[in-house]
DNA sequence: TAAGGCTACCCAATCGATTGGGTAGCCTGA
DNA sequence: TCAGGCTACCCAATCGATTGGGTAGCCTTA
């Protein structure tokens, strides 16, 4: 309500006891017990700090105590969906425990990754929470030899604790789910080779396809960006590649799905009846698309949450496994359609 | 590259020389003229800071310093991609002059705002960037009694400095385009009515097709939320309510455009050929939506970055004025066509 | 040759909260 | 009545950087 410059000192000298005294009273919780001060000056101190509008300069205490209650969290970036609602799990747990929190974007750009930590770092953050892991960089290790306490979240990296969806669980049901529907030749838009949700999802798929005695051919499976340009490319590709043309694509992300779908279209396939395509992650989006779009979905909210009390925890010192969340599979029009079981493949436009 | 605990005594030590020496060669910019050391020492000092790899603590600077450099960014919400980008912009002008910057979501819920801004308050940030301003609150007069510095992104409030699109014009250029392309019978999905970017963009659209001699009914404007949701129950009403059916709608924003597209199918009318529809963003998905999405193209990115810019003249005690930044008008698929000038309405189906 | 002016530093207080180490005064029990 | 213990505080150093105010020593210049 004030001037927001009331100081431990200005309490303590309206009530003629020391600083030092006011600060136990105020953040020894309500353990008053601690013989810092009679319930009766406790009580004293408390109203005059919410009278005045004490809040503890975070600046002074974080000096003192080396811990400034800042968490640096760093994505490829905002703009994605999945990243920012992740982002609102963060925010919503770690205000919990009373951290504040940056984010930065590192658009996967390995240079930016490192400035970007560097800048956290600087600011003395207590932890990291890294959402832009790649398997193939050395920062992780670097950041590890210089004690740097973080946590991944979205994507893992071996030998790291994380907070991610079970990415191979994920590609597993879509596996199961297009193999009931009946498809046997299908294609995977893959994502970057460099984060393990693309990675893990493409393997689940593939693995659990396998074993259902399917086959996928090495070029049936298209690596891409994340985008929806990226799907465009893909789907193109797989469009032109693949004869006979499959009958059903799984991306590895909702916006690469779209982009495919888009791709579909332009080629006069209709989604959901010429082909079937699933997404990952079930991002708003996925349900109000022209032709609702089978998504996996992903929590990604509790994924930053989990990401926060996972970071806690390492603070506190514990020793902590990596957490990965269940996703569901959620079935719409993009490929409820059961693929009759022709033995002959249906030439185009037949239908 | 160290252990991260170098102090500037350390350095001092090291070289013989006085804590207060290194401060003044290392923060003096280059002016070492400042009469602070001799060129050698101070070269001295430089080299040995680099090597130390020296980070000056920004809780000690701050204490005594009274500036944390620190701004604290709040939006409605980070999966807004909207907001999501123009943070971006934030970052990149922030980082530039040395600033780190916090996010926080507000889901528009003014209790929620008050909460974060003093989160935000309470962690000494130097100013605020507000992204979610209601029209119709108190929190700025409020934030302006207690002398915090702040500019408004996105939407604006009367009296109040804030970079913002022009979305009176950008209004305007939707109705001036559907003008042209024949239609005469229009709806309008508004979005908030709390929000200035609904209400300016709404305005400007109205205003205009009134001096062009158009006639918009009260009831041909559907105030909604700003999702897909909000736009698929907005179309809904202007499906129901509307006889004659409006030949185009103009959403104030891509998401709520991309529901009403949805409804749209819903009711069988083909986005495009029975019905113009026009967004606001231009978004990354608007030109790869299955049917590409018209939309008033808005320069996010450097609409944070100008606010950032703003904030600190704020900072540095200037008297700034509001900037608008121009938008621009993206035609695609969803209203290419040019009306067939009916006297007659035509009856659905038909074409 | 002495006053004056530089140059290149040093000194010490300060920002606000925290915390290890006291201590005065009262009570209790032997 | 006195040792011992407890309650309810106070004291002062500390975290690291900043900054107003010195000052020793050297050079000029009148």
């Amino acid at each position: 309500m004030e001037d927001s410059t009331v100081t431990l000192k200005d309490l303590a000298n309206e009530l003629g006891i020391h600083p030092s005294t006011v600060s136990r009273i105020l953040h020894s919780g309500s353990e008053v017990a601690r013989g810092a001060a009679s319930v009766a000056t406790a009580e004293r101190v408390r109203d005059l700090a919410r009278k005045r509008g004490y809040s503890p300069d975070p600046q002074a205490a974080g000096l003192r105590t080396r811990r400034t209650h800042l968490l640096g969290v760093i994505v490829p970036r905002l703009s994605d969906l999945v990243l920012a609602i992740m982002y609102e799990g963060i925010e919503e747990a770690s205000a919990e425990l009373g951290y504040s929190t940056f984010v930065m974007n590192s658009r996967d750009d390995p240079e930016e990754q490192r400035r970007k930590t560097d800048t956290m770092l600087a600011r003395r953050v207590d932890g990291l929470i890294i959402g832009d892991a790649h398997l193939d960089s050395s920062l992780l290790r670097d950041l590890t030899a210089r004690k740097v306490p973080f946590v991944l979240m979205n994507r893992r990296a071996p030998g790291y604790p994380s907070a991610t969806c079970d990415d191979v669980l994920g590609g597993e049901l879509v596996a199961d789910h297009l193999w009931s529907k009946g498809h046997r030749n299908v294609a995977v838009i893959a994502g970057e080779p460099y984060a393990s949700t693309a990675v893990d999802r493409t393997a689940g798929f593939v693995d659990r396809w396998q074993s259902l005695g399917g086959k996928i051919p090495q070029k049936a499976v298209v690596w891409s960006r994340f985008d929806t340009a990226g799907g465009r490319e893909a789907a193109e590709t797989i469009l032109t590649d693949g004869n006979p043309r499959p009958t059903a694509v799984f991306a590895v992300n909702d916006f690469a799905a779209i982009g495919a779908m888009g791709s579909l279209r332009s080629h006069g396939l209709t989604v959901g009846h010429d082909m079937a395509v699933v997404g990952f992650n079930d991002t708003s989006l996925a349900s109000e698309l022209p032709i609702p779009l089978s998504s996996v979905r992903s929590p990604m909210l509790d994924i930053g949450r989990t990401a926060v009390q996972l970071l806690q925890r390492v603070l506190d010192g514990e020793h902590v496994e990596s957490i990965r969340l269940k996703p569901t599979l959620c079935v719409r029009e993009s490929s409820a359609r059961t693929e009759p079981p022709a033995a002959v493949p249906v030439p185009p436009g037949s239908i």
